[in-house]
DNA sequence: AGCTTTCCATACGCATGAGTATGGATCAGC
DNA sequence: GCTGATCCATACTCATGCGTATGGAAAGCT
C-alpha cells in the first residue's frame, strides 16, 4: 500500500526514478537519440538486468523522463507566472525565464530536435499547445483580437525554440556573457510585446 | 579532362553525385542521423560496395551532401534576394520564401536538429554567420543601429528557426492551409520589419 | 528460520550499421 | 581483342544496442 516513496534510495540499491533521472541527465548531455539503456546502466554502476526489472522497454524509459520533465516544467515555470495579474508583467517574467533554469531549456530544445520521435510528439504536441494558448491568452488581454493574438504567440513561441537551437547548439555570436544576452531578450520584449 | 558531366547516369551506373542527392533525399526525409549507407544503397539498388568507391567513410557523404546544399541554397536563395535594392522589399522578399522552396528548408530543419554532430557544426555556423550578416546589414539600411540591426536579425532568424521546427514537425494548429500560413508571414514581417 | 519479494548479474540471441578485402563485370582506348 | 581503369557484388569482421532467460543475493515479512 502508499505509492513508493520516489527516490528512496535505500541501500545502494535504485529504483524506476533514479533511472528517470538519469535519463533526463543524458538527455540534456547528448539528445534522445543518444538515450540508450547500455550505456546508462554503466553510468549507474549497473547492469542491463535492472533496468528491465523497472521497465518494460526502452520506450517506457523514454515517455516517463519526458513526462516527469513535462511536469517538473509545469510546476516550476508556469505556476510561477501564470498569477501575475498585469499581462505585460506576466510576458516579460516569462521571457526572462530563458536566461535562467538552463536546465529545463536544455532538455526542451533536445525534445525539440526529437519531434520525428513517434513518443516524443505527441507529448510535445500539448506542450507546445498550452504555452501557445497560454502566450495568446496574454496578448488577448493585452487588447489584440484572436488572430493577432494566436498569431503574436507562435511568433513568440517560434523565437523561443529557434533561439534555443541557435544558443545552445552554437555559440551564439557575442552572445557569451550575460550582458549582452539581457540586452537581446530586452530588445525581443520591446518587439513583441505591444507597449501601448 | 574538364570535369565529370555530373550527373550523367551512363548506363545504369552511379557516380558520386548520384549518391549526393539520394543522401539529401534521406536528410530530408528522415534527418541526419537517419542516413546510412546500407539503406541508402538499397535504396539506390546497389550495395556498399559502389559506395566505398566514390566515398571515403559515411562522414565524407555526410559533408558532401551538406556542401552540396550550402551551394544550392545560396545560388537559389540569396542570390535571387541580394540583388533587391530596397532594404524593406529584400527582407519582405526573404520572409515570403518561408512559404516556398520547401525542400530547402525542410534540409535546413534537419541540419538545425543535428547540430551536435562535429561535421554539422562548423557548416552550419558559418551559413548561419553569413545570414545573420546579411539580415543586419538590411537593418542597418533602414534605420536601425549597430545594435539594435544585430539583435533584431538575430531576432528574425530565431523566428525562421524556431518556426520551421514547429510546422514541420507538428502540423502547427490551424495553418495547414496556405491562407493562414500568409497571414502568420503578414504578421510577422509587420511585427519584425521597421516600417517608418 | 523459512519463504517471498525485490533488485541485479550473467549470458544469451538477434538485428543493424560501419568498414575491409577481394574478385567479377563492364567500358574506354589503343 | 587485349589491357587497364571504373564500378559494383559478395562475404566477411567488429561494434553497439535491444530484449530475454535465468539464477543469485539481499531485504522484508511471518
Amino acid at each position: 500500500m502508499a505509492n513508493a516513496p520516489a527516490n528512496a534510495r535505500d541501500k545502494n540499491r535504485l529504483n524506476a526514478d533514479d533511472w528517470l533521472v538519469a535519463a533526463l541527465d543524458e538527455i540534456a548531455g547528448h539528445g534522445v537519440h543518444a538515450l540508450a539503456v547500455e550505456p546508462l546502466a554503466r553510468r549507474l554502476g549497473v547492469t542491463k538486468g535492472s533496468f528491465y526489472w523497472h521497465f518494460e522497454n526502452r520506450d517506457a524509459l523514454l515517455k516517463g523522463a519526458i513526462e516527469l520533465w513535462e511536469k517538473q516544467e509545469q510546476e516550476t515555470l508556469f505556476d510561477v507566472v501564470e498569477p501575475i495579474e498585469d499581462p505585460r508583467e506576466r510576458l516579460r517574467r516569462l521571457f526572462s525565464r530563458v536566461g535562467e533554469e538552463m536546465r529545463s531549456h536544455i532538455i526542451y530544445g533536445e525534445l525539440l530536435k526529437a519531434l520525428d520521435h513517434e513518443l516524443v510528439k505527441p507529448i510535445m504536441a500539448r506542450v507546445v499547445k498550452r504555452r501557445l494558448d497560454f502566450l495568446a491568452r496574454a496578448f488577448r488581454q493585452i487588447g489584440l483580437d484572436r488572430q493577432q493574438s494566436q498569431h503574436r504567440a507562435l511568433l513568440c513561441y517560434s523565437v523561443y525554440a529557434g533561439f534555443l537551437q541557435l544558443n545552445l547548439q552554437l555559440g551564439l555570436p557575442r552572445l557569451n556573457d550575460h550582458a549582452d544576452l539581457d540586452a537581446f531578450i530586452d530588445h525581443t520584449m520591446e518587439t513583441l510585446i505591444p507597449s501601448s
